[in-house]
DNA sequence: GCAACTTCAGCTCG
DNA sequence: CCGAGCTGAAGTTG
């Protein structure tokens, strides 16, 4: 792949470069193509539009006087770089004309003139309430029309739980006797033992074997905690979409909890399986009712998974390794055992253009240890395969993708249903007999990774993405482009703002307390009992080692200057900027919204919330006004049990409830200077969430506002965080506006 | 490249 | 016939 360089880095990539990033030219130039509007020459720009290609991007982007018009330098260090759109001022006016390689409606084009005609947008930005059917993502029962005639009856071959798609045990003895299991003394009814066993959290892997008699017991904590977080963990909606998210939200926490721990005590480093056995034992499961030929409730097209296990816990594609998920299904008087879900690894090279074409090879075959390889069998999975062509009935696919986030990572999608249309064998490289099937998909369905495939082609190559108003509203203050696009209307740009990257205190920074550092060499480690900072944060660093948040909690204390750890220390996350390609566009009836090319995973940092800190005095004459005040108010429970995880191995819960959440005294308003953030759209049911953050100055009152993925979000999904529910927020009137999200459980208003 | 690990189907046994 | 319990097959992940 032609990915470039800048391409979210991970942190074994971070270059050894300890300039301060807010403060220079991006550190991580921008893609090809791309003009960087630094002072180094520009190659041409290539743009294609509806209206056609023209070249030197927009309007007089490339030349001398735009280049003048947004001066850069270091002097304005102090607030970061600030970049002013649409200048007030007449004479600027031209300068900042883009978007249109004709004069003749420059008028139009002029960017967030006040008095032009993109004025009449006046529900922009953050007023505004986001959908809860985000632009990449639809509803099931889209393509549950497309199934055809299937009318099989699926015949349970799996235990038949309860009815209720989520169930957590409500039966304690078997939490019991899963215990018991470890002596199979009791004589009593045994759960099989889940290889749960050998995950001992504290003492890492059993050396040996499958013998379930010398497994370890796991946490006997274990038990009780699953079955305190009963009432907490049932969506109360009953919604298969809440409680899919609620799954793989609890899968996520346990997770990244779990990896916590590995990575301190340097142990097993498979927190996915931990996790994945920890929701098996406890039932902690989606669609677990059987499989099914089909649609799976709550599960939508274009959703991301970045392990197996996330398949397996929402009743997607049950095996945790095979890649072939069958069942006995019953076609008019006759059983006969067909396949449901394929997860195409991604291994083999496809026609990769045509995303409704899918050649798939049978499984098997493989030499594994010291066997030889050898053809195919037709049996099981390819079986399977072989009647369903016959039975001509739908299957499941999830894609694997490389994950352009993480060099040895996978992402797979779910890219909705397919039907067998033809199967031959084929003799591979290697020498063996293959099974090959070649499924097509479904007609009328959304697309999936259709929409992949679109957006990772613009991360490549921006000059392909269409619509583009402006490639960089930033002006190269972010690390990567900011690009603003317009694919619904003629809106050519939001009402005027200054674009900042650091929040514009009232206060001079001199008065404020820099913030204590830590000792360590090099990098702060996990486990490491003397670092201060891992002390400050309770012990633990806050971000795993590929920069994920494990915890959402009161206060995230990363490292800072005074640190003595190198600019690579994992905890410092926040404070090195925006990782990911952003596009701010036109939704179709909330305004300007934020969305991503890049799939991102939970816990991932997105961008802070910067703006003018607004004195309280001075808000409460302002607050009704001001469409771009952000506080911490109390938002929904979604975001509240970010956390659920912990509960359920033991741990104290770190989760704040609607009562005890205490607003900190914080205002921020990005009316006039802002950044990305100030596009983010309410959503009741929101995709991101903020946390309070420090790594420069020490203020409980007044951290950094961080924006954190609550959950994985597809790309071209409005990125969307709750504002927070009315009523909470003790000084001045509040404002309430209606509640477009549209999510099950909306409030109806927001703040 | 290797070690370590999972879930479930499919079987046997009582 | 049913459920418990065992084994083998599948590939993922670090």
């Amino acid at each position: 792949m032609n990915r470039p360089s800048n391409f979210m880095p991970t942190p074994d990539q971070d270059v050894l470069d300890v300039k301060p990033l807010r403060t220079l030219a991006p550190m991580f130039p921008a893609p090809l193509g791309v003009n960087t509007f630094n002072q180094s020459t520009s190659p041409p720009l290539i743009f294609v539009t509806p209206a056609g290609q023209f070249q030197g991007g927009f309007g007089d982007w490339n030349n001398s006087v735009a280049k003048s018009f947004f001066a850069f330098g270091s002097k304005d260090a102090g607030v970061g770089k600030a970049h002013t759109f649409g200048d007030q001022n007449a004479d600027d006016g031209k300068a900042a004309t883009f978007g249109d390689q004709n004069t003749d409606d420059g008028k139009a084009a002029t960017f967030g003139d006040k008095d032009a005609s993109g004025s009449q947008n006046t529900a922009i930005g953050d007023q505004d309430c986001a959908g809860g059917q985000p632009a990449a993502h639809w509803s099931s029962d889209v393509s549950a029309n497309a199934n055809g005639p299937i009318d099989t009856t699926p015949i349970t071959v799996y235990r038949a739980t309860q009815p209720n798609v989520i169930s957590l045990d409500d039966d304690d003895d078997d939490d019991e006797n899963y215990v018991a299991n470890q002596t199979s003394a009791s004589g009593r009814k045994i759960k099989r033992p889940s290889r749960l066993s050998r995950y001992n959290m504290n003492d890492g892997l059993g050396s040996d074997s499958s013998n379930s008699t010398k497994t370890k017991r796991p946490k006997a904590s274990h038990k009780k905690a699953s079955a305190d977080n009963e009432l907490t963990m049932v969506p109360p909606s009953g919604d298969p979409r809440e409680i899919v998210e609620a799954v793989l939200m609890t899968f996520e926490a346990l997770r990244r909890r779990h990896l916590q721990m590995d990575e301190a005590q340097e142990t097993s480093k498979r927190a996915d399986l931990k996790a994945g056995a920890i929701m098996m034992a406890s039932n902690l499961r989606a669609n677990n009712t059987g499989k099914r030929i089909g649609v799976v409730p709550g599960v939508e097209i274009g959703d991301i998974f970045y392990f197996r296990m996330e398949l397996c816990v929402i009743g997607l594609h049950a095996p945790s390794m095979a890649g072939i998920d069958y069942m006995v299904a019953k076609f008019g008087d006759e059983d006969d055992s067909v396949a449901i879900c394929i997860v195409a690894a991604g291994g083999y090279d496809n026609n990769d253009d045509d995303t409704d074409v899918l050649v798939y090879s049978g499984s098997g075959g493989n030499s594994k240890n010291n066997e030889e390889r050898h053809d195919q069998k037709l049996e099981r999975g390819n079986l399977a395969l072989e009647r369903s062509l016959s039975r001509k009935n739908v299957i499941r696919v999830v894609r694997g993708y490389k994950d352009p986030g993480c060099l040895t990572g996978k992402v797979y999608i779910y890219d909705g249903l397919y039907r067998i249309h033809e199967s031959w064998k084929e003799k591979t490289k290697n020498g063996i007999i293959c099974f090959k099937y070649k499924l097509l998909r479904e007609p009328g369905q959304p697309d999936g990774v259709a929409i992949w495939k679109m957006s990772q082609k613009w991360v490549e190559n921006p000059t392909t993405r269409g619509n583009v108003l402006h490639p960089d509203l930033s002006f190269g203050a972010e690390n990567l482009p900011v690009f603003l696009v317009n694919d619904v209307d003629n809106d050519k740009a939001p009402q005027h703002f200054t674009y900042i990257t650091q929040v514009k205190h009232s206060k001079p920074l001199s008065s404020m307390n820099p913030l204590k550092g830590c000792r360590c060499l090099s990098v702060c480690l996990p486990g490491d009992a003397n670092c201060c900072c891992a002390q400050r944060n309770g012990g633990n660093l806050p971000y795993s080692s590929s920069g994920l948040l494990v915890c959402r909690k009161p206060m995230v204390y990363e490292c800072g200057e005074s640190c003595q750890c190198s600019f690579n220390c994992r905890n410092k996350v926040t404070q090195k900027g925006v990782r990911i390609h952003f596009e701010v566009f036109k939704t179709g009836n909330r305004g300007w919204g934020l969305r991503s090319w890049d799939p991102i995973r939970a816990g991932s940092f997105l961008c802070e919330y910067v703006g003018e800190v607004i004195d309280d005095a001075k808000c409460d004459l302002n607050s009704h006004e001001d469409d771009y005040m952000f506080q911490t108010l109390c938002p929904g429970e979604k975001t509240l049990k970010w956390n659920y995880g912990p509960e359920l191995i033991g741990e104290q819960s770190t989760n704040i409830s609607p009562d005890t959440f205490e607003p900190l005294p914080i205002k921020l308003s990005a009316k006039k200077l802002g950044n990305i953030s100030r596009f983010m759209n309410h959503s009741c049911a929101p995709n991101v969430f903020w946390q309070p953050v420090q790594f420069d100055y020490e203020d409980d009152r007044h951290p950094h506002i961080m924006f954190f993925a609550l959950k994985h979000i597809p790309p071209m999904t409005e990125l969307t965080y709750d504002y927070g529910d009315i009523g909470t927020d003790s000084s001045g009137v509040p404002r309430a506006k209606n509640c477009l999200c549209g999510s099950s459980n909306c409030r109806g208003f927001f703040i």
